[in-house]
DNA sequence: TTTGAACCTACAAACGGTTGCATTTTCCTC
DNA sequence: GAGGAAAATGCAACCGTTTGTAGGTTCAAA
């Protein structure tokens, strides 16, 4: 490969000189020699090396990103993920940055921290990192810049940007308890994840602001995957007093809602009511089309990765997160609950019953 | 940040030494010399400098990505493209080496292969290229190892990791034709692309091998998306005979055939089979399931990688495209055509009809 | 005590750029 | 033609490593 030093010397010019012209440099290069230069650098296919320019610059163009590595080693690219990923690869591109993704599995401060003081990134983007680790405290110690997406709302001390899942949360159950639900489940997140943490603790929030109680047997754990979903759903609806609504941490579960559904021959909407987190595209494959919260995941990839890239041209920015809103979607899984119990339940009474009798049960 | 200079200094030693030390060189270094730099480099935080590693050892332990910039200067990151990175990510991340995204849209040979010279990668791994571009041709004059992901299937100088797409479809049509379909239409993929002109030919083929008329109503484009599909099927369904069986190039285009069959009442599978190609989790969201060729993408993007880790290692690798089989998974969106006609056409004779007429149309 | 082998360690030259400062050239002006 | 400012270019140090070679120890055997 062609380096700067075989430019110069098929011009008769420089180093500095060939680095001035091809940087356009602070110096006045005069015309023909700029020409000669540039017709150099075309005929031995020069391009600098990226490496030692970093090297001397200081600077890689770069920027790392970690996407939450919850209790595995992989990284898994998922639709929320691939959604972030797509975001931020289309505002780095644009200001000629590269996006490299961090494969190394983090395996705490200690062991994990000084690979990233390797200069091989100018910043770093964290996608929902785990709420238990010790990963975003110890990245902010290097004093590199970071931007953390969704990791617990309530942490304060870093650049972030989230989703008011919280406000989302508020408007998907208010939904649902102005339609008449009052047996409402709720089968959330990965336990390790700021998201999931914070839709359950608003669900249970709102549910006690109405005055309704959530008995534990309405709030089942899962890991955003349909499968979990399949499972929890299918214990739900086989209670006694099943539920009339189901609040998914997101469309992924809900996915798993409806195939338990479907098995047990429970309709939706009028024998069981679905609402998620998400608005993946998967929601308008399910049938009916999933009523779901409507995440902006561009606007927030974008947005992080603009924060990333001011901190690291040197723009200050405030140390906070930046929440975005995001919007109820209303389709086709919800609607009022049905009077008539199904055939697993007693027939008489009905819901009404389940609503009186799940008063007490709390 | 330190430098190997800080710890040589700190423990009077050279740097020669600790670089011995740091990367288990071939020199013995005596225990109580090795435990004072390892010490040392615990107390500093000290961590090598990847570019400074990379400009030495002309190694950047990186890997290229390129997803193929269809007729876009955007990065699409798909289903198909996040499980390929998935796989690539798993891989690469096992045997220490990091994963740019090439951010850069491709604009031509001329413009945009110098890029590729900066010595930011040890090789490239490009994923669906259009195959009316110039990248691979041009990428591998550069002699940088190369390995092509479903590229156009009968080009056979570049290293390459594809699906039997050809024997996939095969499967398919003789799927639908041997439950007695005869008018099948076919909506096509994104036209620059490998996989969707080989689905489009062995559908011709297969059905001429049949002696079935393909006419040109029955196939219509798409670009691998649900809204395209959407399209397409609404076009094929209000034709005045419609077909009974629709082969869409991928499930995203399939999930658009289903949102227009519930539109027009036409129900799947007893009035329309619907067999598509990939097998991504939407197919098992679609209701009814899909029947769709699974493709396996985790070996496809795993064995990419792992060609290209070799080449990158000096491991000499055959210059050859290196196919997986599909599988055709059967679920619940095919059955026999449905003799009676759907309201929308004459409720006499039926399908037969539309076969035997449909015969002289080609 | 010398000697040679076996070990260690340091020096310095890459790797391929950038950049401040020094130097040369060019072009005016008097 | 001399003088000087401005413009153009060159020199050399530096970015943080690796690595070949040379030099310095240590130690046992002679």
């Amino acid at each position: 490969m062609a380096t700067i030093y075989d430019v110069a010397k098929e011009c008769g010019v420089s180093s500095a000189t060939v680095s001035n012209v091809v940087n356009n440099g602070p110096k006045p290069v005069r015309p023909e020699t700029r020409k000669k230069i540039l017709e150099a650098i075309e005929r031995l296919n020069y391009h600098p090396n990226a490496f030692a320019q970093g090297l001397a610059k200081q600077k890689t163009h770069t920027i790392g990103i970690l996407f939450g590595v919850v209790d595995s080693a992989e990284i898994v690219i998922n639709a929320y993920s691939a959604a972030i990923l797509q975001a931020v690869l289309s505002v780095a591109g644009c200001q000629g940055y590269n996006v490299t993704h961090i494969t190394a599995p983090w395996k705490g401060a200690k062991e994990s921290l000084s690979a990233f003081r390797n200069g091989r990134c100018d910043g770093y983007l964290v996608v929902a990192p785990p709420t238990d680790s010790d990963m975003i405290p110890a990245l902010r110690t290097l004093e590199i810049p970071l931007v953390t997406v969704s990791w617990l709302p309530d942490q304060r001390d870093a650049v972030g940007v989230d989703i008011d899942d919280s406000h989302g949360t508020e408007l998907l159950i208010d939904h649902l308890l102005s339609l008449g639900h009052r047996r409402i489940a709720h089968i959330t997140g990965h336990p390790n994840l700021g998201s999931a943490q914070v839709r359950e603790r608003v669900f249970r929030t709102q549910m006690l602001l109405a005055g309704v109680p959530v008995p534990n047997e309405l709030v089942l754990p899962a890991h955003y995957s349909q499968h979990d979903g399949y499972i929890a759903a299918k214990q739900l609806l086989q209670l006694p007093e099943p539920p009339t609504a189901i609040f998914a941490a997101n469309d992924e579960i809900a996915a798993g809602v409806y195939e338990a559904a479907r098995e047990l021959k429970v309709n939706i909407p009028t024998d069981l009511s679905v609402v998620a987190v998400d608005d993946r595209p998967l929601s308008q494959y399910l049938s009916p089309k999933l009523t779901t919260l409507h995440q902006p995941f561009d606007q927030v990839g974008q947005y992080a990765a603009q924060l990333l890239l001011q901190q690291i041209e040197g723009i200050e920015v405030e140390n906070k997160t930046h929440y975005f809103k995001p919007e109820v979607v209303l389709r086709e899984s919800t609607a009022t609950p049905n009077p008539i119990l199904r055939p697993t339940s007693d027939s008489n009474g009905g819901n009404q019953n389940a609503i009186k009798h799940g008063s007490p049960t709390q």
